[in-house]
DNA sequence: CAAAATTATGAATAAATTTTGAATGTAGAG
DNA sequence: CTCTACATTCAAAATTTATTCATAATTTTG
């Protein structure tokens, strides 16, 4: 989960954004003049900041440099006109977006994303034995041969290899597939989809190269 | 390669244009009237426009505000004297930048050249199998062939180059498209959309080549 | 070893999702 | 205003997946 510093001080602005952010599962630190944010960026280390320009006492333009003197981190910046863009458009300010207020939250949430992702590449394909399994794709492969899994399927096994070796039991297994609280479903199903998985990997719960039943208590992968 | 497209009825200064503008490595396009100059518009998709202010028949500010109503490709107008310049210049034109006669030449192309870089800023066409993807002009081709989709089909199919492989929310496809928040469209409009690409392309959803449809997850390119 | 508990599995059924053609809504062009 | 293109919704059909069930197999325990 990704860290979001917003410095700004208008607390309106602070507010909204600190509402569409966190709804678009971000953590969010507000800061609302440069020496605070200077500060919650050393404690906090965020993985983003979005910078107001017009900040009270020290200028936003000050605030990224001083930032990027340690630091790469991605920097998007809050103009409140457009002169102002056009003022600083041909600077070198550190900044690696900028944003025109008044500015759609909507947008704004976008860039964010999209910078994240940008810098911090993707989710990482963990590798088991002869497997792979990428989440951003929802497939498996086998010895570089895709297995098709369905969706809980997927992550069932996702959810397995992120610990393998330890036990996972039904109810922990149920709570990586389900979502909402209110789906109840029986144990055993569980059990028919280890099935399934072992079928489409080839294993066999008798002398298992993946997936171990581990009696009384749920299954496991088997390191 | 950039379109231009030139609107102005002295046929000396359309080709001085012409030339500059060539020698810089943009493609050129002429038209010298207002009606003209809405044909080229819709048939060549230029990327940015230079519009003389005085035209014979329609005023250029009226060439604008037509171009406006669909489209914010860069206008730059061209004005004939000071005084004009004045006159329109708190108007709400629909220009990005003015240029006043008698201009040079030279100042004229890095204006444009500034103009397109601030409004394409990287694009790349996305080359996915047989099909190209231009952002720029929203087009696709296929094999070389035009494939005729509609704003909201090439955004989908872009969304979804930008990751083959990559397995897309139908909410990860609606953010794709729909810039504001309070615009809400029931989840499988995307699928009637999805389906309607699939049909110009030629695609079938139970063998595609292009497009795959993860059952409870979303969509995704095949690679 | 036998009884009890737990897991494995094939088959049946239920549920969910996708595909599609058609209907409806809407905005712009002529 | 009508015509057209596109966006959107709707509902039925087709498809795929989820879940349950019954029974067999296996493991644990005493």
């Amino acid at each position: 989960m990704k860290k979001i510093l917003i410095v700004e001080d208008d607390e309106n602005i602070q507010n909204l954004l600190e509402m569409y952010l966190r709804k678009a599962g971000f953590e969010v630190i507000k800061a609302c003049n440069g020496a605070e944010a200077l500060n919650k960026f050393e404690s906090e280390k965020p993985h983003l900041i979005v910078l107001d320009l017009m900040l009270p006492l020290v200028d936003g333009i000050e605030v990224a440099k001083e930032i990027r003197k340690n630091s790469n981190v991605p920097i998007i910046m809050l103009t409140a006109k457009v002169e102002e863009y056009d003022r600083i458009k041909g600077l070198e300010t550190g900044a690696d977006d900028y944003v025109t207020k008044p500015f759609s939250p909507k947008e704004l949430v976008l860039r964010i994303q999209n910078l994240i992702k940008r810098t911090y590449p993707d989710e990482k394909i963990i590798k088991f034995k002869d497997l792979e399994i990428h989440p951003g794709e929802m497939r498996v492969y086998q010895s570089g041969k895709e297995i098709p899994l369905t969706v809980k399927e997927f992550k069932i096994l996702f959810a397995l290899a992120q610990k393998p070796g330890t036990v996972f039991s039904r109810e922990n297994i149920m709570d990586a597939i389900y979502t909402e609280y209110d789906d109840v479903v029986f144990d055993r199903t569980i059990d028919v989809y280890i099935k399934n998985i072992r079928k489409k990997l080839g294993d066999n719960p008798k002398s298992p190269k993946y997936i171990e039943s581990v009696y009384g208590a749920g299954y496991r992968l088997k390191k």
